[in-house]
DNA sequence: AACTATTTTGAATGATCATTCAATTATTTG
DNA sequence: CAAATAATTGAATGATCATTCAAAATAGTT
């Protein structure tokens, strides 16, 4: 063998943040090659070609993903509690200047016409949507907490495209206030 | 003068459609040219470059949806039975088979960092909400009417993403009637 | 009919795209 | 240490990209 093979985290975080914010047609390899400053041969035997790196990409972050939110949720008093705090999150981030989305919801909406991409896409956002129902079921017959979990998830949705709005903090705030009044919003009142 | 300038309204379906579908940079303008029958030159003289079309086709598909969602809720009995419509309609579009989404949403996501084009989007976007605001405003004070517009543009970008899982309708009309309690849902139950 | 103004044509351009592969380098094995 | 094995290199490939422009065609004007 040669040199053990490279740092496989190293250049999944950087091409995750490259398609991440630019999207998979508008990052080209050549960017790829420059991020992680490793040449085309190596990452093509590592990952066989664009997509199957990008299908790794978005593993990396589904898994990121789902630990940050498995984390919040076990560790918060209550999971309302938890899935409240974790759209503040998401809202807060919404007012940072190099605000980009979330990966899946892009990836989701960009690769709608290429069957296999979107499948892939698709599974990992159910993923997410099944970690939040599964919470939900502690305090919640299993009805009540996958319309719940949807409605959550047409919620985080919503936020990711409307977060690209300029000051939009405080209405969505009024905005999930109003239509998701089973969270825990009276700390935050007056 | 030569022939009269091939039709604008034409070549802007045609432009607008496959920019939908397939998205900014997967769309090539030879793939425009194809799609047209036109020729670079007739094309280039028309809309400048690659990126005028584009927001030709931006402005077409937004005056389409404006005119759409005016209609519909001019001619409903009431503004939360225009809205609930079109809220419908917008479900059930995801069903179909070749289900694309929203053009604009799908812009939004894929240009955020092209400054130019994400606000030519956003300012289009922010039209549609401020249709929803207006028309509000016949029913609620305007705090309330524009609370109640930026749930509703919340709730559609969730069904504009949502729209791709497969199956989703039943899922999504469960959430839209806990989460949008002031829509009239009561014809439909049972 | 001749002239002018404008549009259309379509081949060509250089840039950039994803991908390949023979040669080189490094590591493990015998 | 030598042989075998595997990873890395990086220049090269053909395809496709957005865009250009000189030439041809068409319509209005005199």
């Amino acid at each position: 063998m040669a040199k053990p093979q490279f740092n496989q985290e190293h250049i999944l975080t950087q091409a995750s943040s490259a398609f991440w914010r630019f999207g998979y047609h508008a990052t080209s390899m050549q960017h790829v090659f420059a991020a992680t400053g490793l040449k085309p041969g190596s990452i093509y035997l590592a990952f066989g070609n664009k997509e199957g790196l990008f299908k790794a990409s978005l593993d990396h972050y589904t898994q990121q993903s789902l630990l940050r939110i498995r984390n919040k949720l076990s560790q918060s008093p209550s999971v309302e509690q938890g899935i409240f705090d974790v759209l503040m999150e998401f809202v807060n981030e919404s007012c940072q200047a190099d605000y980009c989305s979330c990966f899946l919801v892009k990836s989701q909406l960009e690769l709608g016409s290429h069957p296999e991409l979107l499948q892939y896409v698709s599974t990992r956002l159910k993923q997410i949507e099944t970690l939040y129902c599964e919470f939900l079921q502690q305090n919640h017959p299993i009805e009540e907490a996958q319309i719940k979990a949807t409605s959550l998830m047409l919620h985080i949705f919503g936020i990711r495209v409307y977060g690209y709005h300029s000051q939009s903090k405080e209405q969505i705030l009024s905005a999930l206030e109003s239509s998701l009044p089973w969270l825990p919003w009276t700390k935050l009142k007056h």
